[in-house]
DNA sequence: CCTATTTTGTGAAGGCTTTCACATAGATGA
DNA sequence: TCATCTATGTGAAAGCCTTCACAAAATAGG
């Protein structure tokens, strides 16, 4: 049996210590391209500025990874923490909007290094509908739900103007999708089994506002 | 005197706190646009899928806004979380990688329509310096911080490799500048008065990754 | 083999955030 | 003017997450 699924027996895992294990992987990319065999929470805590104490609690919620008195193997963590977030695998996902955001993520590396890739561009506009990016044809988003239905692709990353997002939205979950990266400046309405992500770049530089205006002194970084 | 404005004296907010006044902002402005006067805590929570609770005892860290029996008023909340935030004013902010990510967002309407203007753009690409961006003309980076320290410039956004981010900060620190917006997957060590946000899109398509592979059944937005 | 050292894994404590629940105060209508 | 209704503001309770602190396990060196 699969030791690292969470299943409804178990104690839910907080959205945080994910977040963390995405940093977790992080970290071990460049301990392992240092050539070091093993690393210690200490360690791993001080590249992403957390506490060892931390490491050691967010993995503990998986299994036992590491040996006492040496530290966690690298290579071997690392494909653990893949196999825990599923990319250990290849994602294949549709966006929706090609506009300036949209066609810059069609190019973006960091997506494509981890595995996923995006494989099919929807627009509105009849004079993008057609055109090329990086080898995907635009296609027509009147044909989405149809298109996206038993496909190959499981996730949409959004990226079109907040007045329109619920309408695409709708569309998705009506082909069954059930995963959704939204860089619309909306609150989208989603059934309960269909999970959404909203990416706020415009917030985050509302909180540096908030942090200069008020002159705090300590920093956070997330 | 200013009563909005956090001191030493009180308790310090919190970051989700401060980051929910960001989706009440959003929320009053699609309130505002629909004509009403008043809102109560019940509806701001259902625009964003909050609960009314967390909506007032949000705005009570920073004073009594509403009126008992009634709500609170929509256009004077809005400007009194704006300027809570520090947004009821214009931001000049420089961009670092004038890349696929980076000249996406100098057209990146959402910013310029809260008040956030990038005025200045550098690159180490001699292809791209003396290039011309939405009217700004791309600087070497060499000269980032004689350009920068002393500027009308108070935040820089940066949308370099992970492999140099670093360096660029510690030029902006350098420069005496407070506040930025990360997008290259690294932590950034800053001094402790020093403001980093970071906006890791992969993360997010890892974290919906791990609730498709786990199956979770109740859909978080956040 | 034994001692000193290192570092994990984890209950328990502490601290922070959210939710509850209700007194309070203003609105509304007769 | 009075009764009823509505919705805020807020201590207290509950819940959640992080940090502490230490036993346990393995290494390293002699």
């Amino acid at each position: 049996m699969d030791e690292f699924r969470e299943t409804e027996l178990k104690r839910r895992i907080s959205e945080s210590t994910i977040r963390r294990l995405s940093l977790y992987h992080r970290a071990l990319e460049i301990v392992e391209d240092n050539g070091s065999e093993t690393v210690s929470s200490k360690e791993l805590a001080k590249i992403e500025k957390l506490t060892p104490a931390q490491v050691r609690k967010d993995l503990s919620f998986f299994g036992s990874f590491g040996t006492r008195g040496l530290g966690y193997p690298v290579t071997d963590l690392k494909a653990k923490i893949a196999r825990i977030l599923g990319i250990d695998r290849v994602w294949n996902i549709a966006l929706v909007g090609v506009g300036n955001i949209g066609s810059a993520l069609v190019s973006y590396k960091e997506f494509a290094r981890q595995g996923f890739k995006i494989v099919k561009l929807f627009d509105n506009d009849q004079r993008k509908i057609g055109s090329n990016h990086k080898g995907i044809v635009v296609s027509d988003i009147k044909n989405i739900v149809s298109e996206l239905s038993g496909s190959e692709i499981e996730m949409v990353v959004i990226c079109v103007p907040g007045s329109v997002a619920q309408f695409v939205v709708d569309d998705i979950v009506k082909a069954g999708l059930r995963a959704i990266l939204n860089f619309a400046p909306v609150n989208l309405k989603v059934p309960d089994n269909v999970f959404v992500r909203n990416e706020n770049m415009a917030m985050e530089l509302e909180y540096l506002s908030y942090a200069l205006v008020n002159n705090h002194s300590k920093n956070r970084v997330k």
